[in-house]
DNA sequence: CTGAAAGCGCTTACAG
DNA sequence: CTGAAAGCGCTTACAG
């Protein structure tokens, strides 16, 4: 099964299966199709097992000019989210690409410049790029291989995003209903435009659900710990302006808050209403259980994985469908203090 | 910045600098020192930037034998626990070689033979190889690159492991200290070692400390909604077996632990108390929060690229130390039900 | 100090 | 159907 000796190579297999290079490299392909003889072939493919022979991938791509390399930009990998966008790409790219993943150092940050030529120099077949600040979309060069991104809309890139308008709707709707008029919002720091969109969309529907977003501009590093800080400093002062409720960004800035809310004494929803993006699986069994909007990232993470393959492919036809926003409901949101109705919902 | 023509090669800077391919291959890999004129390098490195030159990483490790690719094999990316571990190996690391990752297609699923063989084939020049199952231990070929295992430990491998004693010790002296007798096991699926481990050692010195640990065998995926699952068909069998705490191989085993308390009606700690492993950020806002030992991830990983980069630069001096686990204490152990102390720890 | 040349292990026209 | 040969873009002795 493994490699006995030293690194196993294409003439090696040759010389036991008693034929060429080429013969072995079209078979190894799957090029051998009436044009090598099934004899021949079975010879080479015994062999091929019989000495563990795996091609060699810088050889491969340097004769190719590409490799069947697919590499996932992924600056979030520690949010827990991520987990589900990658098993989705997985599962869209299938057997025939390789999936890597690229990180760069901190939580949160952006692959530089670097990170992206480093990558580029691996010639990956396709990137996917999750999320990406705008440094980093500049980064990308435009004659560099097909990209899909992931969470993300820019000119003249291909792109699969996120419907979280019907999200976001329950969610004011739910707000509203509870009988909250005036909600906080704490955003990420992250300089990805997935987290604009998401703030935009929400100021902008407010009012048709007879709310007021706070102008208050807040922002957390997307972790507990940093947007815990963050919220022990904005709480009492967004409670000042009459807000009942506060919406995260994402799941993990809205844990940040309860830890907050925790430290100052105050009780979630009796005090304070709380709800997040993202829908974690940890959100069923917070202090209290969070209402979230779910962002079903596997589907997210197959669709462009699909995506690429295709424009890998030269079917460029039918463009991805953006997997759609729902609303988890649970123990976080309440009506707001003073309503006259102390219920949770 | 960004390549503007076609893919920039060697021969183009040489040309653009007047020089030979030589010269800009030695410049570029900080192998001119001594060889080249300061002038001529200078050149060199001007028109590098001027025309955005990137060694391209096929034909170099080609022509060396192997890469600057140090390869990660995560089989658990989707815990948040490693999210830690991957900040730790890039610090470790340095800027001298370029880590990328590759994981599975399931969760907690071990990559298969024809992953290794897949990521053997880009030549990495090394290999960090986290929490590994007996079955991806076999696929790692020995004459393969040099190899850090992380969390695991294995007859001829370099490896950093965890110490576990401490906090493992902390968290029985701490449940015998409220009055715990009998307790119980949820363990994971994960064919990991660490696992293992973790197990043997809670039973083996549970005994110093007084404490009976059930010898009912339960097993669960690592994710919530698995460990729950499980969990609602075990607690109840657990309790009548006369256990009062519940501990958890993991922490995302531990909150499916809550998640089934709370299905079944469960108060923790009241009823029960919860503790888990790994100590991750969430288990300080999880109903109730957590007692869980603690795991180092970061430093593990730092620890895991330092040994690596020592392997590469053929200094194999000092073995790495093993990370410290230790025991954080929150809500969810209390003394045992009837122990005539119902105050919380 | 500098450059021509061989070779890394493949793939792919091109002859046969 | 099969194989010899060129070429992918580098790195590294080796001459000069």
């Amino acid at each position: 099964m493994s490699g006995n000796g030293r690194r196993v190579t294409a003439a090696m297999v040759a010389a036991h299966a008693g034929t060429s290079v080429s013969t072995v490299s079209l078979v190894v392909n799957g090029k051998a199709r009436g044009r090598v003889s099934e004899t021949i072939a079975d010879r080479v493919r015994r062999s091929v097992s019989e000495l563990g022979y795996v091609v060699d991938h810088a050889a491969s791509s340097l004769a190719r000019g590409r490799s069947d390399l697919v590499v996932l930009l992924a600056p979030d990998l520690p949010n827990p989210f991520f987990g589900d966008v990658v098993a989705g790409v997985r599962a869209g790219l299938g057997e025939r690409y390789h999936l890597m993943l690229s990180t760069p150092a901190g939580t949160g940050t952006q692959p530089a410049a670097e990170d992206v030529a480093r990558v580029a120099a691996l010639r990956p077949t396709g990137l996917l790029v999750h999320a990406p600040s705008p440094s980093l979309l500049d980064d990308l060069s435009p004659d560099g291989p097909p990209l899909v991104l992931l969470d993300a809309r820019a000119p003249g890139h291909d792109a699969v995003t996120f419907d979280f308008g019907p999200g976001v709707d329950a969610l004011l709707t739910h707000l509203a209903a509870l009988g909250h008029r005036r909600i906080a919002y704490l955003d990420g720091t992250t300089p990805s435009a997935t987290f604009a969109v998401r703030r935009e969309l929400l100021a902008s529907r407010a009012g048709a659900h007879g709310l007021t977003v706070l102008g208050d501009e807040v922002r957390a590093d997307v972790t507990l710990d940093a947007a815990a800080d963050t919220a022990v400093g904005a709480l009492p002062r967004w409670l000042d302006d009459g807000a009942t409720a506060v919406v995260a960004a994402a799941d993990t800035l809205a844990y940040g808050v309860l830890a907050a809310a925790a430290r100052l004494g105050l009780a979630v929803p009796d005090d304070v209403s709380v709800a997040g993006f993202d829908d974690l699986p940890y959100s069923q069994i917070t202090a209290p259980a969070l209402t979230s909007v779910g962002l079903p990232g596997h589907a997210l993470g197959r669709a462009a994985a699909r995506r690429l393959t295709a424009v890998l492919d030269g079917d460029d036809a039918a463009p991805p469908v953006s997997p759609i926003a729902r609303l988890a409901v649970r123990h976080s949101t309440a009506p707001p203090p003073g309503s006259g109705d102390g219920a949770a919902s």
